[in-house]
DNA sequence: TCTATCTCCAACTAAACGTTTGGAGGCGGT
DNA sequence: ACCGCCTCCAAACGTTTAGTTGGAGATAGA
């Protein structure tokens, strides 16, 4: 087998993901990171010139390979309730996307590549509004980022979940967040 | 003026407060939070043992300063929009502690002082269930924690708002939480 | 005034951090 | 066989970190 180049980068940025939606941008350690992946500490800056390139590099694939894997299938409002359980059991199955984000908003403050990523999150506003019939495009934007924003925030800060619902309960977040955008899907739509 | 070690203590937590919202426990520097006091770095571990403690007794003072800042005014649905109008308002104008809480949601995990926070957590979700006139208590419970979430999440993660709602319009944050509150809580008030 | 306590200050330790460097060897293409 | 790129390894760089120590001055109560 010759150089494999594009494997040594992709365990780098596998590892760097774990490493950096665990503990965050300044827990992370890039010696944990270089461990993890297997490959050598030098090659982090060889490939991504330094921590903070590593770490939008990280965000970056972490977002390019989970935003797809959920959509809006059908029309009506049960559509758009199963996408939100879809998106909020994928989070949980995979809290990574939503760590990096929260990471990003609380010690970077504004997002890294926000074009594209803007582009991706219309055409998601696009399917809520396609699916419900919408006519105001702010209706279905409103929808997306409060789906999101419960459905990670729910999964990250299990503290506040810890305090309010006493036990526990992983099942009653769910529930939570089922009962709340069964909700304001409904308001929506009716709107 | 004589001695006040108590209020040694007080520009200490302040200092402390500010740092570790703003940039986290593992990003805050003890050097930092000592000029920002204009205390010693050394009665930091005089009084607070070491980073650690000195972030726990942040985030409780915090709390303290903050939970009790605002109640459910009256009953019927508009009281609990109310109420959670006023709780957005008052993060928003006061972010350290939703900063905080997400802190320790991400690099703790668990919560801090668990019990007593969860007694005030129950008293809040009381005095929703009355309010409302709810005969489930974990109705009111579902309640207050999407308002908390929904609230905090909007204030930290500016990066999410802005990928989704396009350019940065912090207006359209409060539309979007206020139109999510009020389907939740008119749902809730149905069942 | 004596004593105990509080505060500041400056220097220090020991470890960890991100980042760089140089060298040795593996590999593909020519 | 040669050359250039890739990879690993280990050591080292300088900086920064949390945490410690000892001393000097200020303050309160007795």
């Amino acid at each position: 087998m010759g150089w494999d180049t594009e494997a040594t980068r992709q365990k780098l940025l596998a590892a760097a993901i774990d490493e950096f939606a665990q503990r965050g941008f300044a827990g992370a350690r890039i010696q944990d990171i270089s461990k993890k992946s297997g490959c050598n500490r030098e090659r982090i800056y060889f490939y991504f010139g330094n921590k903070e390139g590593l770490f939008e590099a990280a965000l970056i694939q972490a977002l390019s390979t989970t935003l797809d894997s959920t959509s809006v299938i059908g029309s009506g409002v049960q559509s758009v309730i199963d996408f939100a359980v879809t998106y909020f059991d994928f989070s949980q199955a995979h809290p990574n996307l939503a760590r990096l984000t929260f990471w990003e908003g609380l010690e970077r403050g504004v997002a890294v590549g926000p074009t594209e990523r803007s582009l991706r999150a219309q055409a998601k506003v696009e399917e809520i509004r396609y699916a419900l019939g919408l006519n105001d495009v702010a209706v279905a934007q409103n929808l997306l980022l409060t789906i999101v924003t419960l459905s990670n925030s729910l999964l990250v800060t299990e503290n506040i979940a810890e305090v309010i619902l006493g036990a526990e309960q992983k099942e009653l977040r769910k529930a939570t967040f089922i009962q709340a955008v069964r909700a304001i899907v409904l308001e929506a739509s009716r709107a």
